[in-house]
DNA sequence: ATTGCTGCAAAGCCTTTGCAGGCGG
DNA sequence: CCGCCTGCAAAGGCTTTGCAGCAAT
């Protein structure tokens, strides 16, 4: 069958130092990363990688399933599959992504799909605010300005 | 003071016929429309508009708070502020986008602000998954797949 | 020896911007 | 009349793609 054939010709995947350390940036990423950065921190240990390299092989690893893409506005974020499940939390001030957890998650998901009959595959819950930091920051530079 | 200036120069708009009728496409859209799909419709009744000038008035309007914009993958949708609070559920076979509540949201809200010191201005549930008519259409042309 | 992978450069999309002219107020 | 707004074209930013050579198996 066609899907088993691209599944195989994927699997036949070589291990290339490129591919190889962007899993390691994705892994051991505290936070979000956007293809850019990920090609920064990786040209660190093998200055030649190429942007390409590393939207290519983030496209592979999202249609292998290894990773997941977030889209914050008009950036793209990625992070590691295997991240507990979790929600995000943007900083409208630093842009920083927090996460959170939110259990009510789930009995959404069969309450959607028996009222409406959808087959919900998927389900996040996206907050946006202002962390502590900058509150502060941001009061402060307002005092500054009466 | 700065802000106001700005507020003033906006509040000075005209009312050209390209901006009403942009307006009108999105108060009685039924769903959520982008940039291209906003012009489309606007061109049906004069043919003459151009893309950029819908993006200007898509900025603007978002700048004064008439409507807000939401990014699913790739692509940016326009609907009307003054819609009743709802969250978003797209359809991954049709590309579809509809609507529900979720009246567990404000608690959430309150209870990120409490736990974390966020101040959270936003926020939104976005399910993903397969509508009726899909899963009908997919289930089909799988068995003749067999 | 295959043939998948890479780097480079170019093309594609969508969105924004500069500019000269036109039109609303 | 003033100056905001428009259309056109070009530029921008991010992502994808074509291609020739390289390297992993």
């Amino acid at each position: 069958m066609q899907v088993e054939n691209e599944v195989d010709r994927k699997l036949s995947r070589r291990n290339t130092e490129q591919r190889q350390l962007i899993q390691d940036i994705l892994r051991h990423a505290d936070g979000h990363l956007d293809a850019d950065e990920i090609c920064q921190r990786v040209r660190l240990k093998l200055p030649g990688i190429s942007l390409s390299t590393v939207y290519r092989n983030l496209q592979m690893f999202k249609e292998l399933g290894l990773i997941e893409e977030h889209q914050f506005g008009s950036r793209r974020y990625y992070e590691p599959a295997s991240h507990a499940k979790h929600h995000h939390l943007v900083c409208l001030g630093c842009g920083r992504v927090f996460e959170f957890e939110c259990p009510t998650t789930e009995s959404l998901k069969s309450r959607i799909c028996k009222e409406e009959g959808f087959r919900v595959t998927k389900a996040e819950v996206r907050l946006a605010g202002y962390c502590p930091e900058c509150q502060e920051r941001l009061s402060v530079s307002a005092s500054r300005n009466r």
